[in-house]
DNA sequence: ACCTGAACACCGTTCAAGT
DNA sequence: ACCTGAACACCGTTCAAGT
């Protein structure tokens, strides 16, 4: 209740930043317009000048989520050392680690509600995100680390992979001490083929 | 407007039906305890003797999804011819046509917040669900299709794989085309490992 | 045991009016 | 250009009362 750390002109913004913690600790249901223009210290209505409506808001979160989905996952394999499969796992393991600490806003990223409007910035964030992974295959396949062939098709698959174990363990269904045998099974699988989990 | 299909004793099995018609047609934000009362032809209290509260309503309709989802892919399998491949195929395809026909109901299955009480019961569905893989997992390394390993690590691989797909074409981010190829991969990718996909 | 109906607090959305 | 505040329709939940 100390000074708003956004006296004026950055409405947007804060609403962007309070809703993303909202949903992350008290969850979607829990994320009201109305809560979010008083902690903004504004009235009920001045949200709107930012957001049509609630649905925009959401799809404003989906596509700040990709951007920064993306940019985790480029410093997961920026940190990781030179080595191809230690790479995939980093990667791996920064997705799940995104998904487990923002579970709602994973739910909100791959929800299939987004507005034709907004739908081709979401689309383009998701991309930017997909993008890492597509470096990832192209480097791989270059280094002869991976077999060749189209690296989209051979990403998606990663893509959709590490997105699977993610909703796994975001619903509960994976306990999570058998998170990190999964990844590493997904990535052993996925670069040695079968042999790799007998 | 006719006849009730539930003249009377049936309100929970009504409700069920309905909100599951509703989820599919309207999506989750137009799923109201309200509406469904009014569509069962009862006040809006009446659900309460039911449903403790709308988040229980979910929960039930989560748990009836995965039993659904499962029932679906034992019936592709026992569909599908004695070829194993063929039998992995038309088990990630029927999983794939759930997800395309019950969109938003595959994202209750799979969100995070389930209560307690029901988390027992959702449990359960999916494990019988996932025991639907399992099996074909176990069959395929007895009969020599697999490398060995244990049966649970791989299916629950298989089981995330199956799952990436399926959120990646309800969130819109893979087009439907593009759907039947990224499951062959899959599936080749599993069976045959990464040379399948050069 | 099951349902009704009034009541309460809250919400999203709209819009005329202010600055 | 941006925000206010009253208004409207709708919702989830509670609860005393009915049968």
């Amino acid at each position: 209740m100390a000074d708003r750390p956004y006296p004026h002109g950055n409405l947007r913004a804060a609403l962007l930043e309070q809703a993303e913690r909202t949903l992350r600790e008290q969850g979607l249901d829990q994320l009201s317009l109305r809560e979010l223009a008083r902690q903004a210290g504004v009235s009920h209505g001045a949200p709107r000048r930012h957001f049509a409506d609630r649905q925009a808001l959401l799809d404003a979160l989906a596509e700040a989520g990709f951007a920064r989905l993306g940019a985790e996952l480029r410093e997961a394999v920026d940190a990781a050392g030179s080595d191809y499969e230690a790479r995939l796992r980093a990667t791996a393991a920064a997705y799940v680690r995104f998904a487990v600490h923002d579970a709602a806003l994973l739910e909100l990223m791959f929800a299939g509600k987004h507005r034709e409007q907004q739908c081709g910035a979401l689309h383009d964030a998701a991309d930017r995100a997909f993008a890492v992974i597509l470096d990832l295959i192209e480097q791989g396949q270059a280094g002869g680390m991976l077999e060749r062939g189209d690296p989209e098709r051979v990403g998606l698959l990663l893509f959709a992979t590490m997105q699977g174990i993610a909703a796994l363990v975001s619903a509960g269904l994976v306990d999570t001490d058998l998170v990190d045998g999964l990844v590493a099974d997904a990535i052993g699988q996925f670069l040695h083929g079968p042999r790799a989990l007998a």
